[in-house]
RNA sequence: GCCCCCAUCGUCUAGUGGCCUAGGACACCACCCUUUCAAGGUGGCGGCACGGGUUCGAAUCCCGUUGGGGGUGCCA
């Protein structure tokens, strides 16, 4: 429990965990944990996500992945906006009867004609005046005052409404269920919040709310509107159109680390990241820097490229143990854990994603005895000089020929760089090792990429490893097909 | 339609009137290094939307234009 200023984060249940929702949690996150105070997660637990709890639970899951722990001091929550339920009707009823707020007999089709008729838009006010008692079928419908309203935007400055733009709206159905805008003010009131930070797209919805809190007779809190995350068609991101869904990039071997750091970086960036060449910051030192008046406030497009390349940078950067422990849990049940311990020192700085690291070694654990899967092109481009064949045969037999005490990977790079001093290239000119490595690569795993090679082979074994040699011998040596 | 927001390299940004010949990061290209690929190093490409003001001086302030986005429900 804290008594520095009160935050919130209110993401409605629908079965995934926005990008753009995870940024401004994280935004609170770091203010209330600079600030002293408090971020509280309410959740709007409509009939349908009560239905569905493992919704929820997937709310408080990402929020963890992301560092925004349940069992930090700074945090509060989950409170549920049903706990409110009686706050929200009592707040209607004071609303009306202190004349804030009146009933209305009209339909929604019936405001819409009369729209029609007066050529306008939106509702007149026709009820305003006429002194409707509550009743089936009416809705309460709030007094907007003459004048305007003035919301004070921690990152947009003083923004003017002129209140003659905003018509009366509904604050109660006709069926009696509070409105949305309704229930958010009065559960923010109840929850004693001091600064609202959400997405921009709440902006335009922000003096209604700023009016309720009025009419309630509070200090409305602070606000901060942070600029929207979008598409490359510079659309808002959508749950339709667009990946979104933060346990997509979890699943896909994004490190929680790598996340958060970049979702930061969108609309802001840590002071000192020029002098330091790099946008990479811990989560202390993001959270110690991070200030909304810095922050932008234009809309800022999600660049998966941009992500991947911190990711590269959070993976690089794991201890070796941590490596083999996340990278390992992402690989098939039977493949041996020590040999992959063998080779991940060699593959940590080349992986893009946690889960690349199967692609990238299983040459190693197709089994022995198993060729693995020979790319066609990387062939012909590797065996292609004069010189491939007879290196690619004397290399196997030397290989074949060291003692076993003495495969290592130093020792096979000896080997072979002996052996490539005996050949020429058509030029005149010496083989070099980036050459003469290409047939013993694609020979042993199947591609002209993967992990150094010697350290490959080294983990591989001597067996396995000439099995493969002498196989592609034997193929080098089949005549091509005629012309 | 009405209301609101926004506008610096392809992208994310630094920049709050002179330090800007506009800086960094990601991406891209070239070279170096090199055991392929990465990583690292060096260099390159590339931007203040447009038009008016204000000012000795404008990316920075003002107005307009254009462009983009968001909101506008008896949805949440």
């Amino acid at each position: 429990m804290t008594n520095g200023p009160r935050f919130r984060f209110a993401p409605s249940p629908t079965g995934s965990f926005h990008v753009g929702g995870a940024r401004t949690a994280l935004h609170n996150w770091a203010l209330a944990r600079r600030l002293g105070g408090t971020l509280v997660l309410r959740i709007e637990d409509t009939d349908e996500a009560r239905n569905r709890p493992e919704w929820t639970e997937g709310i408080i899951d990402a929020l963890a992945w992301i560092g925004i722990s349940a069992d930090d001091p700074h945090f509060e929550g989950p409170i549920f906006q049903s706990a409110y339920a009686d706050a929200h009707v009592a707040a209607a009823q004071r609303l009306y009867e202190a004349g804030a707020a009146y009933y209305c007999d009209l339909t929604g089709e019936q405001v819409q004609q009369r729209a029609k008729e007066l050529g306008t838009t939106g509702y007149d006010g026709y009820s305003r005046d006429r002194g409707l008692e509550p009743g089936p079928g009416r809705v309460l419908r709030f007094r907007v005052p003459d004048g305007s309203t003035v919301v004070c935007d921690a990152v947009r400055g003083e923004v003017e409404f002129d209140n003659s733009t905003i018509e009366d709206f509904v604050l109660v159905r006709g069926n009696g269920t509070p409105m949305f805008l309704l229930a958010n003010v009065v559960d923010d009131m109840s929850m004693e919040i001091t600064d609202v930070v959400r997405a921009e797209e709440h902006l335009p919805n922000t003096p209604k709310q700023q009016m309720l809190w009025e009419a309630l007779g509070h200090e409305p809190p602070r606000w901060a509107h942070v600029p929207v995350l979008v598409n490359e068609q510079r659309k808002k991101l959508s749950k339709r159109r667009d990946k979104v869904a933060l346990e997509s990039y979890r699943d896909d071997g994004i490190l929680a680390n790598a996340m958060v750091n970049y979702l930061m970086t969108l609309g802001w960036t840590p002071p000192g990241a020029e002098e330091a060449g790099s946008e990479i910051f811990s989560w202390a030192d993001l959270e110690a820097a991070f200030r909304l008046e810095d922050v932008n406030r234009s809309p800022a497009f999600f660049d998966e490229k941009k992500l991947i390349a911190f990711n590269k940078a959070y993976i690089r950067d794991l201890p070796l143990d941590e490596f083999v422990d996340r990278a390992g849990a992402e690989l098939p049940d039977d493949w041996d854990r020590e040999r992959f311990r063998a080779i991940a020192p060699h593959i940590q700085e080349r992986l893009e994603r946690l889960s690349d690291a199967a692609g990238a070694v299983d040459f190693l654990f197709v089994g022995d005895g198993v060729d693995p899967e020979l790319d066609e092109a990387s062939w012909t481009k590797a065996m292609t000089p004069e010189w491939s064949s007879s290196l690619l045969g004397d290399v196997t037999a030397a290989y074949e020929s060291l003692p076993a005490e003495r495969w290592d990977a130093d020792t096979l790079k000896v080997t072979i760089e002996d052996i490539m001093g005996r050949f020429t290239t058509e030029t005149g000119g010496a083989v070099k090792l980036g050459k003469a490595q290409a047939p013993v690569r694609v020979a042993v795993t199947g591609r002209s990429v993967g992990p150094p090679l010697f350290e490959s082979l080294e983990v591989l074994g001597q067996a396995e490893s000439v099995r493969r040699l002498r196989a592609a011998v034997t193929r080098a040596d089949e005549p091509t097909a005629p012309d």
